[in-house]
Formats: structure tokens, sequence, C-alpha cells
DNA sequence: GATGGACATGAAAATCATGTTCAGATAGTT
DNA sequence: AACTATCTGAACATGATTTTCATGTCCATC
């Protein structure tokens, strides 16, 4: 796992060093298939003994952002939640607001119609932002009672300390 | 304007309490036809001479946005917009990254692929955010040369105290 | 027109994600 | 091994939003 045919979990830029703390960021963010916040993918790193400090986690996913290799949305009260991109282009997804878990959606039909907003408005250089949440088959009868109470036991979620909001 | 014939600046949610202070947000918002921000709102209220305090805007953008009469949006770093919904049901918008100003565009296409989504994924009461921004042709030529300077004389966002993100 | 209680206000403090600082540690080179 | 630019992380700073709570206000009732 040293040397050649890495390339996803080698360095988080060209020309950055490869440093125990990057490594350990990009490797946990490609093992973890799930959008997750910059706290807890450093509290699942704790868990798993590999500690790196929240400024470290937040630089790196910065940077992996701006190399273009993170998939990033918000959710309902803001915070970011990211995800390493699968293959090249742009994607979207859709999320359960119950387990949190997401999946991949075709999306070449908003792809085209945002292309061709510019064209009817006067606007360049336009940019979209789509988000889509739902209730998955797995948390559909749990959520149909409590509403969103199947979050509880969220697997993908390690240590979630939200609990105010709303 | 006391009366018969309001219904759009009446009062914030049937059954709550006409007060001096959620009239005039509820009347600011309608009279400023951009997205704008709490603070930034509560600015242009104490510009105007009406004062309203900043823990009453929020709640007020808070009661309105649950019943339906805003649309709300987030820019780059996080803060959220609200807008006055023109009329009924789900709008879109895009955004002039430079200026700020938004005009609403037709988006059924995406609702009819948003709506299709669930059968094919399993997901049920699936919603979706769409959030588009580009420069206007306003803004277009000064865009050009200096990037995003173009915000700089803002009309439509009085007193924006941001400054250091990004 | 007084009273009482439910609801509303706002200043201050709390919360919470994220950014910044800077002294010390480390990677990669010479 | 020595060197140095870069990286790390604890502590602190920031800034939007929420909560608290003492005080104010509306309104039905007496």
């Amino acid at each position: 796992m040293s040397g050649a045919a890495a390339g996803r979990t080698d360095t988080v830029e060209p020309g950055a060093r490869r440093t125990r703390q990057r490594t350990a960021v990009l490797q946990a963010l490609v093992g973890f298939r799930d959008f997750i916040s910059a706290q807890a993918l450093c509290a699942l790193l704790t868990e798993a003994g590999v500690s790196v400090g929240l400024s470290t986690v937040y630089r790196t996913l910065r940077d992996l952002e701006r190399a273009g290799r993170l998939d990033v949305v918000r959710d309902e009260t803001g915070e970011r939640l990211y995800r390493e991109r699968p293959e090249d282009g742009h994607r979207h997804y859709l999320i359960c607001r119950c387990c949190g878990r997401s999946r991949a959606v075709d999306t070449e039909v908003v792809e085209a119609w945002a292309d061709r907003i510019g064209e009817h408005t006067g606007f360049t250089d336009v940019e979209h932002t789509l988000e889509l949440t739902g209730v998955c088959a797995g948390c559909a009868p749990s959520a149909q009672q409590g509403e969103t109470s199947c979050r509880q036991e969220s697997p993908r979620r390690p240590s979630d300390p939200r609990r105010s909001p709303r």
C-alpha cells in the first residue's frame, strides 16, 4: 500500500506533502461511502486510533474540495457534509433523511436543463447546486410512525453530538 | 392599508398576533424584491427608522418559513438568505453572484424529474433543493476583469458586514 | 377602565461549525 | 545527518443563529 497503484488515496494535491494525517483523512473518506461531516470524520479517525486534529481535518477537506475530489452538500442545519467523488464529473445524490445513506442519481436531465438556462436569461457562467432528500425503503416503516425517529441509531453517523437544533 | 385587501402583509401566521415588528419585517420583505439575510434585513429596518431586534427578525423569518411564505437559499458562506414567495408553489431562482439580484426561473422540467426519482429509487417523500447562480448581463463586463469585484457597490445589499470568509 | 394571563420583544449570553495563529514537529531534499 | 519549507494541532477567534429571561403588550373579561 505504498508507492504504486494508488492514485486515489495518494496525496491531497500534486506537490503537497504526504503526511500521516492527510493519508488517514483521505483513506477514511474513501472507505466511508456516504456523506460525513468534518467533525464526525475527525471522531471516526479518533475512534480508529488515528487521531487527527480538527484543524487538520478541515484543512485537508478544504484542499480536497479545491482539488475537485469531493462532493459537498449541506444538511438542514447548514452543516457541510463531504464525500469522496467516485469518478470524474459532477454528480448528485439522493440522501435519506433518516439514516443518512446516499445514492448517486442520474441527473443528465437536470444538467441539460441547467446548461440551457443561461441562454434564456442572459446569465453567464451558470452553476447549480441540487440536493435531494427522501426516506429510503429501509427507513420508510419506522418513519411512518415516529417521523424522523429512525435517525437515533444511524450506523453511518458515528457519535453525532447534535442535539438542540430544531 | 388597514383591514381588508391585505393577505400578503397581514399576519405571519393565522392565529399569530399582529405586532409592529412582525408587520415591519413582513412589509420590508415584500418590498425588497431579492434575497436578503436576516442581519441585512434587520439593518434595513433600523435604517428605515423601524428598529426591530435581531432575535425578533430571526423568529419572524423562522415562522414565515414554516408557514411556507418564504423561499430560502444559502450563499457561499452558508448564510441564509430569505425572500418572500411571490405566489403559491415551489419556485427556484437564478441569483447573480456579483450583484445578488435574483430572477425566478421556470423549473417544471426539474420538478417533474424530481417527482419521478422516487419511483426509480424506492425513496419516498422526496424533496429537493436547487440553487442556481451565475453572472447577470449587467455584471458580465465588470466580472470579466476583476472576477467577483462587482459586488463592492451592490445596490440591493445594504450594509453587508461580511469580510473575512474566503 | 382595571386586571390577568398568554404571547411577544430584545439585550445578552450560549451554541456551534468553521477559520486563524503560531510554536513546535515533520517530510523530503541536499 | 543537517536543513528548511511545510504541516500539525491546541488554543483562540469569528460569526451566524438560537436560547434565555426579564420586561412589555394585546385582549378578553370583569
